[in-house]
DNA sequence: TCATTCTTTCAGTATTTTCTGAAAGGATAT
DNA sequence: ATATCCTTTCAGAAAATACTGAAAGAATGA
């Protein structure tokens, strides 16, 4: 095989790690393009301009602005600047474990926070002082034990991703060692 | 407070956990209304027909129906028939951590196992046998890298929720059990 | 059988999300 | 200054997604 080929089948690998990376995004609550472009610039070779984007994934300048943006504010990519070239750069994190801990930091303050907090405004809402005896009412502890199992569940959850947060530097994290260990 | 003061207030704390709950739903890649749906069934004391469910979140009886049967064939809810009543009801799994095996399981199967063998036919596209010497060349050494850190991060997260999936009915899990143990 | 009651389906509509392209905004060099 | 090159912004267009309501389908019972 030449060096030519090789280019081609370099390309072949990536468009189709990228592809599924976006589909899978997707289904995460991520917009496909921005899965797209950030699959790219983890699986390229050299950081890329915004024209090597918009080229290689087929998308317009606007959009391809836009989601470089998003994806620095997440701090999953960087900008670059090369000497001599006045266009700027991007490239990905390379750290898989890193880009992880990023992210599970940001969903659990985003998302899971705000859900153990309304948690505990309902069973604030339920408790004896506020409702007096009538807290005794079957449907009022059905209810209370329903919140409860979820309590402890986003609880628990929320301690896990604590532990990925911050750890994940250099490689595997502390719960992931654990886990290994264990089974 | 008497008994009429108590349906009030357990209707808001049931609106509230509605509402947080469908919110989440959606940033995590599932539709709005199905997720209040869950929400409510999980939430409610008693199981809800049809027009409950329409009457309750405001939405059509074709809505309503298309979601229920989309709740039941994840599993998360289930069909229950009242003696004398010709109406269908409806109520949720109970057990948190149930519903996340189940969960967990079908998003498994559905979206990481396609990226990991995509990632292991993009090693293949790249081995010495698919490429010849020109597989010692820097820029395919890079992508086998990169896909090699992608590869160790999703077989490790395949892996801890295998440990959550068929453990999880009665409380926490195996894996959970570990975690809280070590931290 | 036919009436009644409830469920499902799906074509069309509405809403939300995403994308485009052109104009405005900056930075650097001449 | 002004030309060049690149980035950002955003109004409007396009695409994707979710929802409605009415008609058809099923089940039950008289």
């Amino acid at each position: 095989m030449d060096s030519s080929d090789i280019v081609v089948q370099l390309r072949a690998v990536q468009d189709l790690f990228i592809r599924r990376w976006g589909e899978m995004g997707q289904t995460w609550g991520i917009n496909r393009t921005m899965a797209e472009i950030h699959a790219l610039l983890y699986i390229a070779v050299e950081p890329c301009c915004t024209d090597d984007v918009m080229e290689r994934l087929n998308i317009s300048r606007g959009n391809t602005s836009m989601n470089l943006r998003a994806l620095c504010d997440w701090g999953l990519i960087r900008r670059i600047h090369k000497r001599g070239e006045r266009r700027e750069f991007f490239e990905s994190l390379s750290d898989v474990w890193e880009m992880f801990s990023i992210i599970a930091a940001e969903r659990k303050r985003r998302e899971m926070d705000p859900v153990l907090e309304t948690i505990k405004q309902c069973q604030l809402m339920l408790n004896e002082s506020s409702l007096g005896k009538a807290a005794r009412q079957s449907a009022v502890q059905m209810t209370r034990q329903r919140l409860a199992g979820m309590e402890e569940f986003m609880a628990v959850t929320n301690k896990i991703f604590q532990q990925f947060i911050g750890n994940a530097r250099g490689g595997l994290t502390r719960v992931v060692k654990v886990l290994l260990k264990a089974f």
